[in-house]
DNA sequence: ACAATACATTCCCATATTAGAATATGTCAA
DNA sequence: TTGACATATTCTAATATGGGAATGTATTGT
């Protein structure tokens, strides 16, 4: 068996660097193609092509005005990556993230003071 | 050219889900190759093919103790993941981080009234 | 209608992949 | 030493890929 295919989720989606880059460039403001491949010197068809499979996975919305299509990113839809890689929040070493937590812990016990 | 190698960097490591699931398997408590092959009901082969990868980009540890070797991931490996993921933070339409993310700017002001 | 513009799609190709089977390597135990 | 056990590697086959070039499609302007 190959790879999984880009367009079968989001994880595959973003491993591209160059979908990553459209990804980070699209998320304050909307963009035509043409405007993508000039910002990141990619060749138009490349950027259509990176396009479909972001739209495909969700990560990107589209708005047709005329001949131009306006991408944008749609930050909701890299949710479920954010929370998955913050499951492994608790196993940080960095000290500053420990300490939140455990501050964290604290505020819940402290909700809670009698639910042994 | 061909999608980039999955030991090039963690976000094509982590584009394969039997990788998260080991990833997850591993990250509260070292675990040995047969241990996870029976746990995710995957080849021994196929585990060690995984872990090689899971290994050469970092996200996970090994220990040698007689034949048996231990794996466990390493979570602060995945914080440039976490990190990249939160940079659209500040896009996403739930109110609650927004109202998280206005509270935190309010204080980050208060903090430097005069910082014009 | 016709040319120009903006995107999308198709074709080809070199490459990276994953699973499975078989095999190799390394370590322990009798 | 020899066999059993734990893990890693190699080989094969099927498949998904991304870039480049060429082409298709839709919309605008004259």
């Amino acid at each position: 068996m190959a790879r999984a295919a880009t367009t079968s989720d989001i994880f595959n989606a973003i491993a591209e660097p160059r979908r990553r880059q459209i990804l980070t460039l699209l998320a304050p403001q909307e963009r035509t193609v043409g405007d993508i491949a000039i910002a990141l010197a990619i060749e138009q068809p490349s950027v259509s092509k990176h396009l479909r499979v972001l739209h495909s996975t969700g990560l990107v919305r589209m708005r047709c005005q005329g001949r131009e299509k306006y991408y944008r990113t749609d930050a909701d839809a890299l949710h479920p990556l954010h929370e998955w890689a913050a499951t492994f929040e608790r196993y940080w070493s960095n000290h500053l993230h420990r300490i939140k937590q455990r501050a964290e812990a604290a505020a819940h016990t402290a909700k809670r003071p009698s639910n042994k």
